[in-house]
RNA sequence: GUGGUUGUAGCUCAGUUGGUUAGAGCGCCUGAUUGUGGUUCAGGAGGUCGUCGGUUCGAGACCGAUCUUCCACCCCA
C-alpha cells in the first residue's frame, strides 16, 4: 500500500454530475431510437478474437485489445513458435478473446447467429462501451461509448433518409444546433477511382482524398502519386477539387466526371434520391451536405457514407458516423443481407455540449431536504417524517450522526440541498418541523402536511 | 506504432545560473458562534517535488528509463 492509485490511460472516472449529464445524452438518444422503431440488444464486452480480427484492416487489428488466455498458456507454444518472436504467430496462440472494437461487427455476428429468430428487416439499437488500444488525445479515449442504430435486411434508400432524420431528431432534442450531416457514396468514390484508372487502389485513393481539407490539394495529389496513382488520372481528377455550390449543383458537376462509370452514376442516383427526399421532408436543425472527400469509414461500407461534424467553431472530430454495408454478414456466412446504420459518439457529444454550455441546469436531481440530527429521539421522529416524504416521492434524508449543527448545515450547503428540516426539543413537543430554505435563509415552523406541500 | 509535450499541497500554479527548513491563492480542519450553512476574523494541518536510476560535495531544477497528461501523425466516435 501507499502507492498512489491510478487508472489506465485513456479511461476515466465519472462523478455524480458527469453521470447525470451522460445519462441525459443516453436517455435522449435512446428515446429517439425507440420512436424510430429500433429495439435494444446487447452483446458481450469481449468476443472470440477471430470474430473481430481482420475486420477493420491492419490498423484496426493493432488497436484491438487482446485478452490473455487463462492458465498455462505459454506451455502450449512450441519452442519454434516461442522463439519466432513474431506477434502474428504467437498472439492467436496465447489470446483467443478480445474486447470489442465497435458495435457493428458484433452486431453482424449476432444477426448471423440468431437469423432464425429475427424478423427482417431487423432494426436494432445498441448502447455499449467499446475499447481501442489507441493513443489518447482530445476526444479520443481507450474506453468510450457508442450508440448505434442499424437496419439489416432492406436495400431501401428510405432507410438512409430515415437515419438522416434520426440524426437530426437527436441533435435537435439535445439543443445542439448547426451540426452538419455529411454524406457521400462509396459507389461514387469507386466510380472516380475507375475513371482515373485507380480501381485497384481505391482505399489509398480515398484515404488521400479524405485529407483534402486538412492538408490541401497539393499534398493530397502528392500522396496519391506516391501511392502509384497515374499522373494522367490526377489530371482527370481536377474538376473534383473544384466542386462548387449546393448539394444539387455539386452532383451535376460530378455527373460529368462520372459519365463513363456505370457504378459512379448509380451512386449519384442514390445521393439524389436521398437529397430529394430530405429536401421535401425537411430537417429541424441539422444540415445535410454532400462531401465527395468523405471517405472515412471502415472498409465494409458499400453505399452511403455518413459523418456528423460538430457545429462550426467547436474543435472536435466527428461526433457520429455510419453508412451502408451490402454484405456485412457475408463474412459470417449469411449472404445478401444489406445493412445500413449510424453511430453516435457519446463521449464526444458530451465534450461538445459541455463546451457550448448546452446541458440543462436542472440535470442533477439531488436530495431536496436534509433532516438535521439532534440525537436519537429526535432522529427517530425525523425518520418517520422522512418515510412519509419518500412515499410522496420527495427525495429526503436524515444526517446519520448527531454531529455539530454547523457541520450538518455545511454538509447540506455543500451538497446543494435546497431545504433543511430541524426537529429538536421544541418541535418534538408540538409535533412540528422547522423548515429552512437554504437559499434565502427563511424558515418556518409547520406540520407534516404543510411540510409535504412545501417540498412537493 | 512514430514525433513532441506535461507532472511540485485536495485544486490552480510559483520556485532565479544546481546551494540552508520547497512557497502562494483557493480549498480543508479548529475556534470566535452549545439550535443555524453560504460572509468576516484568528489559528492549524497538509508535500518521499510522478516513479526508478544516474551526474554532483549538494538535485524540485541537469541526464537516462518508465508511467501519466495534452498535442500532431496514423487511424477513428
Amino acid at each position: 500500500m501507499g502507492q498512489k492509485p491510478s487508472i489506465p490511460k485513456g479511461t476515466r472516472d465519472f462523478n455524480a454530475e458527469e453521470v447525470a449529464k451522460r445519462n441525459y445524452i443516453f436517455d435522449t438518444i435512446k428515446a429517439k431510437f425507440e420512436v424510430f422503431g429500433f429495439q435494444p440488444i446487447e452483446t458481450p464486452s469481449f468476443e472470440n478474437s477471430e470474430t473481430l480480427m481482420g475486420k477493420y484492416g491492419d490498423e484496426g487489428d493493432r488497436l484491438i485489445f487482446k485478452i490473455l488466455n487463462s492458465g498455462e498458456y505459454l506451455r502450449k507454444l512450441s519452442d519454434e513458435e516461442f522463439s519466432s518472436r513474431y506477434e502474428k504467430i504467437i498472439t492467436p496462440k496465447i489470446s483467443e478473446k478480445a474486447l470489442k472494437y465497435d458495435l457493428t461487427v458484433p452486431f453482424a455476428r449476432y444477426v448471423v447467429q440468431h437469423q432464425n429468430e429475427i424478423e427482417f428487416p431487423f432494426k436494432r439499437y445498441q448502447i455499449q462501451p467499446v475499447w481501442r488500444a489507441d493513443r489518447p488525445q482530445k476526444g479520443r479515449f481507450r474506453e468510450f461509448y457508442q450508440c448505434d442504430a442499424d437496419v439489416i435486411g432492406s436495400q431501401s434508400l428510405f432507410q438512409e433518409v430515415e437515419f438522416i432524420q434520426l440524426y437530426d431528431a437527436v441533435f435537435n432534442a439535445l439543443h445542439l444546433k448547426g451540426v452538419t450531416i455529411k454524406i457521400n457514396n462509396r459507389k461514387v468514390l469507386s466510380g472516380v477511382a475507375e475513371v482515373i484508372g485507380a480501381q485497384d487502389k481505391l482505399i489509398d485513393f480515398t484515404v488521400a482524398l479524405d485529407k483534402l481539407d486538412k492538408i490541401g490539394e497539393v499534398r493530397v495529389k502528392e500522396e496519391m502519386l506516391s501511392k502509384g496513382i497515374p499522373k494522367a488520372g490526377l489530371d482527370k481528377l481536377q474538376p473534383l477539387f473544384e466542386l462548387e455550390g449546393d448539394f444539387g449543383s455539386q452532383i451535376e458537376q460530378l455527373k460529368l466526371i462520372l459519365s463513363e462509370s456505370k457504378e459512379g452514376l448509380n451512386g449519384i442516383e442514390e445521393l439524389e434520391f436521398v437529397n430529394n427526399a430530405i429536401t421535401s421532408l425537411g430537417l429541424k436543425s441539422a444540415k445535410l451536405q454532400f462531401d465527395v472527400t468523405l471517405a472515412r469509414g471502415l472498409n465494409y461500407y458499400t453505399g452511403a457514407i455518413f459523418e456528423v461534424a460538430a457545429p462550426k467553431g467547436v474543435d472536435m472530430g466527428s461526433i457520429g458516423g455510419g453508412g451502408r454495408y451490402d454484405d456485412l454478414t457475408g463474412i459470417f456466412g449469411l449472404k445478401n443481407m444489406s445493412g445500413v446504420g449510424i453511430s453516435f459518439g457519446l463521449d464526444r457529444i458530451y465534450l461538445v455540449l459541455e463546451e457550448l454550455n448546452l446541458f440543462p441546469e436542472t440535470i442533477t436531481d439531488a436530495t431536496k431536504v436534509l433532516f438535521i440530527n439532534f440525537g436519537e429521539t429526535e432522529a427517530m421522529a425525523c425518520l418517520k417524517a422522512v418515510s412519509k416524504l419518500r412515499e410522496e416521492g420527495i427525495k429526503a434524508e436524515l444526517y446519520p450522526d448527531d454531529a455539530k449543527m454547523k457541520k450538518q448545515m455545511t454538509y447540506a450547503n455543500r451538497r446543494n440541498i435546497p431545504y433543511v428540516a430541524l426537529v429538536g426539543e421544541e418541535e418534538l413537543k408540538t409535533n412540528s418541523f422547522t423548515l429552512k430554505n437554504m437559499e434565502t435563509g427563511d424558515q418556518e415552523t409547520i406540520d407534516i402536511q404543510l411540510l409535504i406541500n412545501r417540498l412537493k
